[in-house]
This record gives C-alpha cells, structure tokens and sequence, in this order.
RNA sequence: GCGCCAGUAGCUCAGUUGGAUAGAGUGACUGGCUACGAACCAGUAGGUCGGGGGUUCGAGUCCCUUCUGGCGUACCA
C-alpha cells in the first residue's frame, strides 16, 4: 500500500497545482515541531524564488485549497511560510486499519528481488569467535532478514577461513605432538579413524601455539610451510586430517552462532574456491587483463575518473602463491555460477574498503559476475572499550565471544531470579532473550559504519534507549491482551486521545523507516524507530486505563491499537535478530 | 606525503533533499505505585554543534581553510 508522507504529498502537490504553482514544491515531511503540527511543507519557500512572491503568500494560497480536503483537519499558513498539517484523525485511524489487516502492514516489497548473497562470517577454522565477529555476525544476520522482509531469496554465507598457512601449521604441531597418527603415514593404506584426535579444546590451544612457535623455530615454519602444500596438493593423510579439523571446528562454530541467533544457509569456505582459481587465472589472461609488475601478476584496476591512487589487485605474488583477493574473486566466480545474485553483500570490517574497492573493480574487468549485479562492502567500524580504544580483555587479549556472551547472561539472569519473574524452569530462556535483545539492540542502534564504544555496564543496566526496554514494552502489551481475550478481529478506531493519536502516528511511520533501513542496509534506523514507538507505547498505556474501561466501544479500540503496535514491534526486532519472552 | 572517516550536553549517541526553539538516553536533582507490570511515566538543570571564513531569506547540514583523533595506502588475511 501506498506510504502515508506519499498520500499526503499528493494531495498537498494537488493543492498547489489547484492555487497555480508547480506540484513539485508540495513534498511534505513529518513534523520537526510536534507542539504546531504533526507534517509539514516548505514548499512554498523555495517557489517563493521562481514565482517572485512573498513565501507567506504562497503558503496561503495553498492553505485555502486544502480546506476541503477531508484528510486533514488543519492546514494553515505560518509566518516565513511554512504549511502547517494535522491529520484528520477518522482519515488517520482509516490508514492504520488498512495498514492492520495488510500482508507485512502495508510494506510492498521490492519489485526489484532478487537472489542475495550476504558474507559476514569469515571465522577462520580452529580459531574461537572473538569480539571481532561479533559485529559481522549480528549486522549481517538483520541485514539478511531485511533482505528477505522485501522479497529477496537472501543466501547467508560463513565464508569460512580453512585454507592456507594457519591448516599447515595445525597439521605440523599434531604432527610433533603426536607422530604416530596414522595421518603421518604416507604408507598407511586403510580407513582413517572415524573419531578426531583432537577436541575443539586442543584445537585452539593448539593453533596459538603453532603460530608462536613458527616464528622462533624456522625448521618448524618450514614443516608448516610444507605442510600447507603438501595438503594444498592432495596428500591423503593431510586430506583426511583437516576433515576432521573442519568437522570438529564447524560443530562448534555452529554451536556458538547458534546461542547468537545467527545462521548461515551456505557453509562454504576459501578451500571450495579453490578448484575456481586456475580456470579463472586462464580467463583472466585470455583477457588479457593479468599482467606483471614488480614481478607480481595483478590487474590494474586504477581508473581516468579517479582522484586517488588505486593501487593494482594482486592476484599471484612473485613466488606464484595466490592471495586474499585471488580467493575472493573466485568465491565471487563460484557464486555467480551457483545463484546468479542480484545483490552480494559483504558485511565486513571497513577497514577492509579498499580490498573490496579492488576486489570489486577486477571481477568487473574479468566479468566475473554479470553487469547488472550489485558488490557492495557494507563496512563496519571498531567495537572499542570504554578507554575508547580497541576492545581487549583485563589481561590484554582478544575476548572471546562466549566470555562476552556469558557475563552479559550472568548479569542479565541474576536480574531475572531477584525479580521472580518467571517460574524456575524458564529462567534460563527468558534470560537468554533478553541477553540477546541487549547485546544485539546494544550493537545495531549504532550507524555500522562507525565505531562505537561497547560499555557492557551501560547495555546490562537495561534502561533507556536499550533491547530490554523494547522486550519490555512488547511484554506489557501481551500482558494485556492475554487478559483481555479475543483481540485479533478487531478494527481500529478513532484516536480518544493525544496519546492514542501520537501512537498511530508513529505506527505510520513503518513503511518509511524499512524501506529506508533496506535502502542503505541500516538496522539502526528500525532501531531508533522502535525506541520512539515504544516510548509512544507506553506514554498511552500509562495515560489510559485499558482492562477497566466501562465503554466496550472504546475498550476495543484500545485494544486494537496496542494489538497493531505490538504487531509492529514483533516484525521489528524479528528483523533486528532477536524475539521477546512471554513474561519478563 | 596522499586518501577515507570522525569531532554535537559531564558520558554514550540521534539529527532524513539546507527550514521554525539543535534532540534522546545516561549521570545529577525532583515528583508519580491501594493502578492493565515502576526494567515505566512526568519534570528541572546541562550546548560558542572542534576553530575561522564563505554561499543565502535561512547552515549542525553545502563550499573553502585550519586543528585534533582514528584508519588505510602492492605481493598478510
């Protein structure tokens, strides 16, 4: 359905085509001075310019052809020239009615779907999920749901690290630690042992280790080194281990993912590139496109237009291995072939912006993907600490997510049992909602693009602009209409009161504040729109008696409108990533 | 050096193509539960929008300049 500013603005535009100006000037916006008006038009400003008249002048005019429009209730001229609106509150309450009983309220989606590749996980294998995937993880994870909330087939990809150095150097620290694995033994001729040598716990005590050792040992960098191609290149036992690293790895990765409410639909990773790479290298020299310098092979991809320096993509060093950017292209290959996306997203660390920047610009020369597709990085800034500076632990290290995620649980479940608010055996999910709803609305309501100061005691304390106050909210209302009964059938009415009509102002809003999310892949904006709707919520709940209304009539109505809020809110946060509890 | 991003209340942040009196939260102070849930609501105090120029009826927003901070800048990922 139609977006109510548009419905506004084009009766408005007809009210200035009707006093003899251009409709173009009768754009109308939501108020920025609630106490006058609830929309406003300045248009009369500007086409006081082009009309040589006084701006009030040309607002009154406008005004006078508004006065028979049944879709407002006020519109008057004011001083410089500004145009003055109020809604009609039964035209108000007809809108929102509509907008109820819509699929999606009243949101179309985008005639323009498509298929949606989404890459924001990038963990590398046997490595924890730290803090640093924290971001990617739950940007990526709404990004995707607000993908699909418009219509798109969204394919959340993990892009899972499981190649290179860091397997070798795996491989050769087991290898010492423990030789007699039959993995090691290039004669050993039968079926590997279905169990793994290893638990995910060795697996990470064993990663650091290697690294570390690497680079005061140079015979062992050197086994790792070998390691790494000898996998690289089929060697059985090598082939058989790092399944088994994979498969123990992804178990827990799955797990973790899993407590944060993220999901991948594709769990493929920088080894199932990896057949794309020669093929692609061959293309890219048929085209001409590979060249060398500084005996490197890249791919210029500086352009006339450019006002800085771009420097060229690598694609193979001058020792012949390949790179970061040689795997992206053909993960960008592999996923034209599979899905031909429309859009391929990349929720990533915005540091990274000129890696995509060339990414992007040689899989364009090599037409890799078709003209039409759409790469865009969606760049993400710093989670820092308090002191504003990168966010570490006490003793100085990277956190690990489960660490972050446990204290917020700790905090938030030591709140839930002081306060008795649900029966002992459903503690422990309530408490992880609205962890969740903390942690999450506590990351999302910030623009992604910057960095932001990541203060648990501010998102654990629960008040204010946080996910609690919204779970909260959504609570109070359910709270309410499981007492009330039957409420789904029934229409909504006529605002009673400012309250009641500052609230399904705020309901309209809706359609606006998606599609702009959508537009510019910004969850923060559903973020701070929710905020608002429920700081309206419960202004009206706590000005009106609702369960002790005498007037049947004006009961359901009330009803009716904390029914469609709630509505709102609950495909809100299911967009956001995360869901209310039944109590709280 | 060059490029990108940021600088708004003590702190954390909003501020949509330039519009009316720059808004929230938090912290401080004050008031509201015999109430559908007080994790709520209402109020007070708190600002040279980093500095300086300019564009115009009007600038936090656009242009120039300058200061401060962060990040990036060819064979790591």
């Amino acid at each position: 359905m139609e977006k109510i500013l548009n419905l506004i603005s084009q009766r408005v535009s007809a009210a200035f085509e009707r006093a003899g100006y251009d409709a173009a000037y009768g754009r109308v916006t939501v108020s920025n001075r609630p106490d006058l008006c609830e929309y406003q038009c300045n248009g009369a400003m500007p086409a006081a310019k082009a009309y040589h008249k006084a701006p009030i002048q040309i607002a009154e005019d406008v005004a006078a052809a508004l006065q028979d429009e049944a879709a407002f209730s006020q519109a008057e001229a004011v001083k410089p020239g500004f145009l003055n609106l109020r809604l009609n509150p039964d035209w108000l309450a007809g809108y929102l009615e509509q907008m109820r009983t819509a699929p999606r309220f009243g949101v179309e989606p985008d005639p323009k779907a498509g298929t949606v590749v989404i890459d924001y996980g990038g963990p590398n294998v046997a490595k924890p999920l730290h803090i640093g995937h924290l971001r990617s993880a739950i940007i990526g994870e709404s990004i995707k749901r607000i993908q699909r909330f418009f219509g798109n087939t969204a394919i959340g990809d993990i892009h899972l690290g499981d190649w290179g150095l860091q397997m070798g150097l795996i491989i050769a620290e087991l290898r010492a630690r423990k030789p007699d694995l039959p993995y090691f033994d290039e004669s050993f001729k039968g079926d590997y042992p279905a169990e793994a040598p290893f638990t995910i716990s060795d697996l990470e005590e064993i990663y650091p280790a290697a690294s570390a050792k690497s680079k005061t040992d140079e015979a062992f960098a050197a086994r790792a080194h070998d390691a790494t191609y000898e996998l690289q290149n089929g060697r059985r036992g090598y082939r058989a281990l790092w399944e088994k690293i994979m498969e123990i790895s992804t178990a827990d990765l799955r797990k973790n993912y899993d407590r944060l409410g993220v999901s991948f639909e594709s769990w493929l990773g920088e080894s199932d590139a990896q057949p794309y790479i020669p093929p692609m290298l061959d293309r890219m020299r048929e085209m001409g496109i590979l060249v060398q310098s500084e005996g490197a092979k890249v791919i210029e991809v500086q352009e006339p237009t450019d006002t800085k320096e771009v420097p060229p993509c690598i694609i193979m060093k001058s020792d012949g291995a390949t790179l970061y950017a040689t795997t992206d292209l053909a993960t960008i290959w592999q996923r034209a072939q599979d899905f031909r996306p429309a859009k391929i997203l990349y929720v990533v660390d915005k540091r990274q912006s000129l890696h995509f920047e060339q990414v992007f610009r040689a899989a364009r020369k090599a037409e890799l993907v078709s003209p039409e597709t759409v790469m865009r990085h969606i760049g993400f800034g710093t989670m820092n600490g308090k002191d504003g500076k990168p966010f570490k632990t006490r003793a100085g290290g990277v956190m690990r997510l489960e660490t972050l995620i446990g204290e917020i649980t700790d905090f938030v479940r030591a709140k839930v049992v002081e306060n008795q608010l649900v029966a002992a055996d459903e503690v422990e999910e309530t408490t992880a909602k609205i962890a969740m709803a903390a942690l999450k609305y506590g990351d999302l309501s910030n623009q992604p693009t910057k960095d932001y100061i990541f203060d648990l005691d501010r998102f654990a304390a629960f008040e204010g602009n946080t996910g609690p106050y919204i779970l909260y909210t959504i609570v109070r209302i359910q709270s309410i209409l499981s007492r009330f009964g039957a409420w789904e059938d029934l229409p909504i009415r006529t605002p009673l009161t400012a309250e009641a009509k500052d609230l399904m102002l705020a309901l309209t809003r809706f359609a606006e504040v998606t599609e702009l999310a959508y537009r510019d892949d910004a969850p923060n904006l559903i973020c701070a729109y929710i905020y608002e709707l429920a700081g309206c919520a419960n202004k009206f709940y706590h000005e009106t008696r609702i369960l002790t209304e005498a007037d049947p009539e004006k009961q359901k109505g009330y009803i009716a409108l904390i029914a469609l809020t709630k509505g709102v809110l609950d495909t809100c946060i299911d967009l956001l990533g995360f869901s209310a509890p039944e109590k709280m």
